[in-house]
DNA sequence: CTGCGTCACTCACCTATGTTAAGAAATTGA
DNA sequence: TCAATTTCTTAACATAGGTGAGTGACGCAG
């Protein structure tokens, strides 16, 4: 990525496109406090006060609770451009964690900060609802994901959506992206177990659906992918909203 | 419920004490447009554009996606207080669908109204925004419910997060509350087939845990409920938040 | 008051997915 | 560059939960 900000605006123009004076104001929240943190690693963890809001910038993390006996979910992926949550600062604790999966850099936004972009620009602070709405509503699908969808359904629908998700940033080239999570996050993830997710993903690639390997995904059938997974891309409301 | 708008008092109450003009602003956006709706009828469906919130006065309702083959996952429940996505206006189209359990009344509140409310009271908008991480972390602590824990358990975390939301908004009494749901509903909320939900409940029943009968529920042993659910009812973010 | 639909409940049987274990391959780190 | 560790893969076996097909009890619409 050329320049720090550029996945965000990037998230963001997926709602409404920016003005430059936007981008500025986006850049400079984003310029403030940057942070770099190694692979597996906690950026906030279950019980601790949020402060800031984090903006992600390179690099992959996730959103995961973990339960008293250890077993773990994975709640959402983090990619460039992602906000953990607008606002999270009203909140008196954290219910869930924030860890890297990669090496991470990320800004963190002041409340200060974060209040004064959303009262400069109404364009703003709708983008910024935009996409806490588009969170919601990503979570909602993986609920149904895990709650509807048999193994084989959940992981071809994990992978559409990341493409999905990917592209907008420009992370994808084609059909193909880099993709650092191991078979034991992907189980975390659907609510499977590694063993199951092995044997299923293997399915797939003998469907000639994807292609796995060395950290690397390709889609090597889109639309059989889309098939199989039923997926419906509106939950993530690529669509540019109504107030354009 | 003696006045219509004093289940959304007491839900946004739990976020923050509201002054008597936070009050009167919140009556009158509930106030101008009121509708009742019969049981099992959609308010809004997946496709919809969305115009105004709405506000759930009284009865049950919930958000729930269909899938092309018929599955079906409800993804929350409403009960009286709650909001449905503030701002969600500003989608295009509904990603799901919202219908009722019992008759219901809800209050549609119109974009322009909202947004005034939101101008008029930083408190008001604070609790809106509370609100709406609150749905987010509730949604997230279904999936994780449905990922990770076992039918059991799952019901138990069903019970446990009702009688908690419930009590907030005045609907319990003491342990217990009506519960309109069939258990075909229990099935598609918690991802599992009405008949194992009907074992499961036996089970529960069995446990001393709880009596579930003639649409009504009592929790027998409360403590044995949570743990046997694990509940921590951290998510509901009920500690009045860190601004007040 | 009756006939039909919905709901709770059961049973017998089945299968998708979990469990445990172990070796092979890849990655990391000293 | 080799040892240590993590990840991927496979296999044999176990089980939680799904399926399909009922029965009886209500409740309500005609």
């Amino acid at each position: 990525m050329s320049q720090p900000g550029a996945a965000l605006h990037l998230h963001l123009a997926a709602f409404a496109a920016l003005s430059s004076a936007d981008r500025k104001l986006l850049d400079a929240a984003v310029a403030r406090k940057v942070r770099t943190i190694g692979p597996r690693k906690d950026i906030i963890s279950e019980g601790e006060r949020p402060r800031v809001v984090n903006v992600l910038l390179s690099g992959w993390a996730m959103r995961y609770k973990q339960l008293s006996d250890g077993r773990r979910q994975i709640l959402s992926f983090f990619i460039p451009g992602d906000l953990c949550d607008a606002n999270v600062f009203i909140l008196g604790q954290m219910d869930h964690s924030i860890g890297t999966l990669t090496e991470v850099t990320y800004a963190e936004i002041s409340a200060t900060d974060f209040e004064h972009m959303m009262e400069c620009s109404t364009r703003i602070t709708k983008a910024l609802w935009w996409s806490e709405l588009v969170t919601l509503a990503v979570q909602r699908e993986w609920t149904t994901n895990i709650g509807q969808r048999s193994a084989y359904e959940r992981l071809a629908n994990m992978f559409c959506e990341l493409l999905a998700r990917l592209h907008l940033v420009g992370l994808a080239d084609g059909n193909s992206f880099d993709f650092p999570l191991t078979q034991n996050d992907l189980a975390d993830a659907t609510g499977m177990t590694a063993v199951h997710v092995n044997r299923t993903l293997q399915q797939l690639r003998r469907d000639g659906l994807i292609d796995l390997n060395n950290r690397h995904v390709t889609v090597t059938d889109p639309e059989g992918l889309k098939a199989a997974a039923q997926f419906n891309p509106n939950y993530l409301h690529l669509d540019g909203g109504v107030s354009n």
